[in-house]
DNA sequence: AGCTGGTCCTGATGGC
DNA sequence: TGCCATCAGGACCAGC
């Protein structure tokens, strides 16, 4: 579930918690997510505090004096602030304990990750997870000038190229839908064939409808904290996604779902143009 | 049984 | 031929 948005209001909910305090130890039950949980990792930052959060893309940071730890949700990962005597659930996998609260990772599906990128090796952006993602969507470096540059040469369908991550980094399965719909851009067409103005166009409904989401998940962060994790996420109500057969808010036509590299796409057949 | 929000890796393909 | 970027598919896993 977590797409850029959900992450940064992940961020924005768990950083009063935890920004500033000395992070006092951490409980790993489940090593196996995505790939092992270093087994140093909790000594390395057991006693260190969190100087800041921080995100790139969809993973999280959390800053130490002496490295960061870089935490992905996968598919279907939370975290939530809870009591310290609030006993773990099914899937609760990781701990870190703090002397107020204790910030819990759950993560059904583990495909999510926490891995360690230790200060001594540099800036974390250069970890290599982090090192070639594209650019951010809400950062200055992302518009329509850029969106074309980077599409040239690019064969593969638009919707495809936005969930690849090189360019841009953030747009998951529901919100690349979402964005080509308010772009008008049909999800099959090939990115090199975008035009300059379609390329403006989609970067900025990349950008508006990733606020939006963000907008409406902060509007849920009292919920987010304390909850079992799920009530952080969120969905601005989709004009496209998960509608399949339903009317088109716009123009009324049925919205269709097609699959591209395995996953569903959906799109209006007549506001969305190759 | 088949569907589901992510993305890394491998091996194949194509352009220069 | 070799190198590089890109592409397509499979893999990981649990819940509904």
């Amino acid at each position: 579930m977590p797409e850029l948005p959900e992450v940064e209001v992940t961020r924005r909910g768990i950083a009063p918690h935890v920004e500033g305090e000395v992070l006092r130890g951490m409980v790993v039950r489940n090593r196996q997510l995505r790939w092992p949980v270093p087994a140093e990792l909790p000594e390395r930052c057991t006693n260190f505090r969190v100087s800041q959060t921080g995100r790139r893309g969809k993973y999280l940071l959390l800053q130490f004096d002496n490295g960061t730890q870089i935490i992905h949700l996968g598919m279907s990962g939370s975290l939530r602030i809870v009591e310290a005597s609030e006993p773990p659930g099914l899937h609760d996998h990781i701990d870190w304990v703090f002397d107020a609260i204790v910030l819990r990772l759950r993560d059904p599906r583990r495909f999510g990750a926490v891995l360690w990128h230790d200060a001594s090796a540099g800036p974390v952006l250069q970890h290599p997870r982090l090192a070639s993602l594209g650019v951010e969507p809400l950062e200055s470096g992302f518009d329509g000038r850029y969106l074309y540059a980077a599409t040239r040469g690019r064969t593969a369908s638009i919707k495809h190229v936005l969930l690849a991550g090189d360019v841009v980094v953030g747009v998951g399965n529901i919100y690349a839908s979402e964005s080509l719909f308010r772009a008008r851009i049909h999800p099959l067409t090939p990115a090199s064939r975008l035009s300059a103005a379609r390329a403006d166009r989609l970067a900025e409904a990349i950008r508006s409808t990733l606020l939006d989401a963000i907008a409406a998940g902060g509007s849920s962060l009292r919920d987010f904290i304390g909850s079992d994790g799920t009530a952080g996420y969120f969905q601005v109500r989709c004009n496209v996604y998960g509608r399949d057969g339903q009317p088109c808010l716009v123009c009324g036509s049925p919205i269709r779902r097609l699959v591209q590299g395995q996953r569903a796409t959906f799109y209006c057949v007549h506001c969305q143009k190759y």
